[in-house]
DNA sequence: GATGAATGAGAGTTCATTCAT
DNA sequence: TATGAATGAACTCTCATTCAT
C-alpha cells in the first residue's frame, strides 16, 4: 500500500533541474555503454556506478530497471522515426524506404549491444509505433509507384526486413563490422521488382 | 527433433551407464521444452525437476548451466548439419541451397523460445563449425555454376541469411507463424541473379 | 486533536519565525494523519509531501524522524496531562480516576493508528512523566480515601491499565469500535473494592 | 512468471529430511531470540547468521520473511491451544478460565519481544482461530455456571483480555517483570461476580 | 530558509553451484 | 550414484538523511 507518489494526472511536466537533467543524461549514456560491453545481464549498481551516481538517484530518475530499459529504447526509436520522417521529406521519393533501411542500419550499428535486449514484443507499446507505420506504409506506397519495390510488399515484409537487420547487427558486428552492410543490399535487391 | 541418442560426441570417454544416458536425455529434453514455454530465464532447479531428477544430477551430467545449453545448441546444429549433408546429396544441385535454407528455418522454428539463448558468438566455436562451412561452400559452388544463385554471392552472405533467419523467427513466430517464410522468400530472391 | 500552538517546550531558544512555526504543525499534522491512515511504516517524504514542504526543511525542524515522533508523542502526552489536571480540579474527587481513565480512552481512540508508534518504552522518558506520576497518585489517594477503590491498587496498576487500555484500542477500533469502553468497565470493576 | 514450485495440491507432505528439520529449528529459535532482544525490525540476513545458515536455507524452509513470521506465531498460538485444552480438561471448570489465562500470561511473558510483531488482525486467519473461540466459550459457560465470573462477559471480552494481557506483558517485562501478573489479577477480579 | 535531488547502506529475495546424506 | 538441502554473492529496490541549488 504505498502512498501517492504521483502528482495529480493533469500535472504540466515540469522540466528537471538541470542537475538531475545532467544525471539522466549520465544515465542513459551508462546504461547504452554498459549494456553494447556486457550485454543485458548488467546490473543497476553498475549502471549507476559508471554514471557516477548512488542506486537510490538512478531509482529517482527512473522507477525500475525496465523503465531505464525503456527510456533508451526511446531514444533508439526516435532516432529511427527522425530517419523516417527526412527521408520521406526527401525529394526522391522512390528512393526514401531503401535510404531509410539503410540509415536505420546505421543507427542500430551505433547502438550495438543493447538493441536485442530493446526489441522485445512487450515494449513495441510505445505510443510512437502507430507512426512509425503509417510512415513506414507512405514510404513503401510511393516506393511501389515508382516501380522500385515489388508490389507484393507489405508493410509486414518491411518490419520483418528490420528486425532481421537488427539481429545480424546484433550478432555480427563485433566480428565482422561490415556484412550487415551486405546483408541489407542482398535484402534490398530481394524487395526490387524483377525487371524482366 | 531427435534428442542424440548416441554417447557425448567426444566419444573416447567410456559410453555412460544406460541410466545415466537416460538422464542426460531427460535434462536435454526438460530444458528444450522449457526454454521454448518460459524462456531464457529458466533455472537449472526447474530444468532438473522437470527431468525428475536433482540438481545435483544435473550438475554430474553437466558442469555448468552454459554447458547443458551447449549440448542443447550441438543437438540443433546437427540437426541443421544433417540437412545439410541430405540437401547436397540430392539430385537438384541448383537448388540444395534453396531447399537446405528452407529446411533449416523449419527446424528452427520447431525450436522455438531458444534459439536466442543458444546462438551467442561464443557458442559459435563448435568443432561441427568447419564442417557446416566446408559443406555450405560446396552447396554454393553448385547452385552459381548452375546459375540459379548471384557469382557474388558468398559463404559469409549464406552465414548472414541464416542469422537473420533464425532472428525474424524467434522474434514474430508466437505472434506470426508465417512471417519467417515470407521474408526467407524475399532473401532468396535477392540472392537469384538478375535475369535481365 | 489540537496541536500545540506555542513554541517548542524548551522554550528558552528563540521562538521560530512564524513560517518555520507554521511548517512545524503542518508537518506535525500530516504525520498524526499519515501514520492514522496508513501505519507505522510511513515514511518521510510522505510525511513531508503532505505537509507541503520538502524533506529538508522537515529536517530542519526535527533532527530525525524519531524526534518528530517524540514530538507527535508529548503532544499526545500534554492532552492527556490536561485530563489529569482537570479531573483532579473537578468537585468530585472519587470520581476522578475513573473520569481520567474514561478520558485518556477517548483521546488515545482519537489518536488511532499512531499509538503504537509512539508508545514505546524508550520514549517514556518526557520530563513530563514525573509530574503525571504525581497526579495520578493524588487522584488516586483521593479515590482510595472516598473508598471507591481498592485499598492495595497502586500507582504502578494505573500505569497498567494505562497501557492495557492503549493496546486494547490500538488492536480494536478498526474492527469493534466500542470493545475498548467495555474493556476498561471491566477494569475498573476490578479496581473497585469488592462490597462484602 | 515463475515457473511452478509446488508439488501437487494432494502431496502427502512428506517430513523434511532430519538436517533440514534441524535448520528449520535452528532459525525459529534465531528468529525468536533476536525479535526478543531488537524488535521487529530485525533482517532475514541476521536471523540466518544467527541460525548459523545462509540467507538462501531461510528462504528454502520459508517462502517470504512474513511466513517465518507466521510460524513463530502459529508455534505461540499453538502452546496457547495447548494450554486452554488442558484448562478444559481439568477437574474444577469453574476455575479454569482463570487457570488457563494465568498460564497464557505464562507462555507470552516467556516469549516477550515478538508477541506485538505476531498478533497483528491479518495473522489471526489461523485455521486455529475457530478452535480457539469454541474452547474458549466452553470455559467461559461453564466458569459462568459456576458462578464464578459475571454472567454479561462475553468471548469477546475475553479476547479483550489476553489482547491487553499481552500487550502490557511486551511493555512492561523487561522493567518489571511481575507487573503484568498483577494487572491480570486486577481483570480477573473485574471479571468476577459482585457477591453482594 | 526552503527545496528536492542525491546519497548509500541495507532491505528482502534469487539462483548457479556445492556437498552432506 | 542420486538427491535435494545448503550456500552466498549478487540482484533489484527503499528510505532516512545530507547538501547543492
Amino acid at each position: 500500500m504505498p502512498i501517492s507518489e504521483q502528482a495529480p494526472p493533469d500535472a504540466p511536466e515540469r522540466p528537471l533541474r538541470r542537475d538531475a537533467a545532467q544525471n539522466r543524461e549520465r544515465l542513459l549514456r551508462a546504461a547504452f555503454d554498459l549494456f553494447a560491453e556486457h550485454g543485458a545481464e548488467v546490473g543497476v549498481n553498475d549502471i549507476a556506478r559508471r554514471a557516477g551516481v548512488g542506486p537510490g538517484t538512478l531509482y529517482r530518475r527512473f522507477p525500475t530497471k525496465e523503465a531505464l530499459i525503456d527510456a533508451l529504447y526511446e531514444i533508439v526509436f526516435d532516432e529511427l522515426l527522425e530517419t523516417v520522417r527526412q527521408a520521406l521529406a526527401s525529394d526522391e521519393p522512390g528512393e526514401a524506404l531503401e535510404l531509410c533501411l539503410r540509415r536505420n542500419g546505421e543507427i542500430m550499428a551505433s547502438h550495438r549491444g543493447c538493441l536485442a535486449r530493446l526489441w522485445t514484443a512487450q515494449r513495441a507499446t510505445s505510443d510512437r509505433v502507430p507512426q512509425w507505420w503509417a510512415m513506414v506504409e507512405q514510404m513503401l506506397d510511393r516506393a511501389q509507384s515508382a516501380g522500385r519495390v515489388r508490389a507484393d510488399v507489405t508493410v509486414q515484409d518491411v518490419r520483418g526486413c528490420l528486425m532481421s537487420l537488427r539481429c545480424i547487427i546484433e550478432e555480427t558486428i563485433m566480428d565482422s563490422p561490415e556484412l550487415w552492410r551486405r546483408h541489407l543490399e542482398l535484402l534490398l535487391a530481394g524487395l526490387r521488382p524483377n525487371p524482366a
